[in-house]
DNA sequence: TCAGAACTAGGACAGCCGTCCTACATGTGA
DNA sequence: TCACATGTAGGACGGCTGTCCTAGTTCTGA
């Protein structure tokens, strides 16, 4: 097997290990099994568990860079890219009722940890709230277009959370109706 | 020392360095060092390490209950009741800042672990669940009382989840006067 | 064909983890 | 005063962690 491969299959594990089991608790062994490869050989493709980590971020970066051009191409209309960021929340909801939202239960775990790579995480964030201002801005809320991203990424996180905690999928499509009415508020 | 006042301070130890660290990584030297005990000592307070946890809970449960009750005593209105609850997001933001909501992170990490003892960590969202339905309740919201009590719960949640995430104290107070605005329009 | 690079397996390593044990100190009530 | 419960210190334990090493295999290009 090529480098390239195996080391993509181990990022892509530890992606999904990571969000499911947290970072701290997923171990080398876990990665290992997954993949199917020998615990002591990541040496060979990371220098540190760490390292893993900043991979797994930018792969999820590159990722969501796509999955908002892509909404940017499907939908003309800012409003309907907000719309597609929402329904994120309902596509998703299986995972998110069990894991929680991926980027927001990374951001607490690594600023619990006091993880260096906490910056690198919140570029994830950032990615979001930068594109979803750009809309706002489109929508004709040049003042506060932060603001109105922010508070859509909090509401997002919020849900997400408590249906985590209360592992209830009906809540997230209650909320997000109240979603698409604060949103069709908005313009 | 008396057994009391030790458990005490262990159970006190824990639930601060379990807010500011995480459950999982906070070890049982960890503990030690801040009460200043021997580490192989605990097991004649606590039978294992899930036991404080189940303490640490217990005590928050209590802590929280006290404080709902302090409220109703304080504040005749529910609205103004409500708005203690709000409030105690500006109250504690610079530790919301630095180590986001102590029940939601708390849950979020148990999740992951799929720890037994998810259902006692969500007990303290049921509390504020049950009692914010209660206000609403009485504002004249029998219908969806407690749709309302989990949509104000979510909003604090991403709130929480958000200062932590960009280290930003200022966007608790924004969101705040947002969730005061909505409150008002609720009666 | 063959040398050298790329890759892998498996185990050694130091250190930390939660847990448990034993020996000792302290306190308390008869 | 003394027996006994209560509390404590310190280390042993097995197991897991991330990291590193070495020996062997596979691949690749001249």
């Amino acid at each position: 097997m090529t480098q390239a491969t195996t080391r993509k299959q181990i990022v892509e594990a530890a992606d999904r290990l990571f969000y499911q089991q947290g970072f701290e608790h997923t171990s080398f062994r876990d990665i290992a099994e997954t993949v199917k490869i020998s615990r002591g050989n990541f040496y060979h493709h990371f220098k540190s568990k760490d390292d893993i980590l900043d991979a797994v971020i930018a792969l999820r970066l590159t990722n969501t860079r796509r999955m908002l051009m892509q909404w940017e191409s499907e939908a003309e209309h800012p409003a309907d890219r907000v719309r597609c960021f929402i329904n994120i929340l309902l596509m998703n909801r299986v995972k998110i009722k069990q894991y929680g939202c991926p980027v927001g239960s990374l951001c607490s775990e690594l600023a619990k940890l006091e993880h260096t790579a906490q910056g690198n995480a919140n570029q994830l964030f950032t990615l979001f709230r930068d594109w979803l201002r750009e809309q706002f801005i489109l929508l004709g809320h040049q003042q506060d277009a932060d603001e109105l991203a922010m508070h859509l990424l909090a509401r997002s996180q919020g849900i997400a959370t408590l249906a985590n905690a209360f592992h209830d999928e009906s809540f997230i499509k209650q909320e997000v109706d109240q979603l698409n009415n604060w949103l069709n508020a908005c313009f």
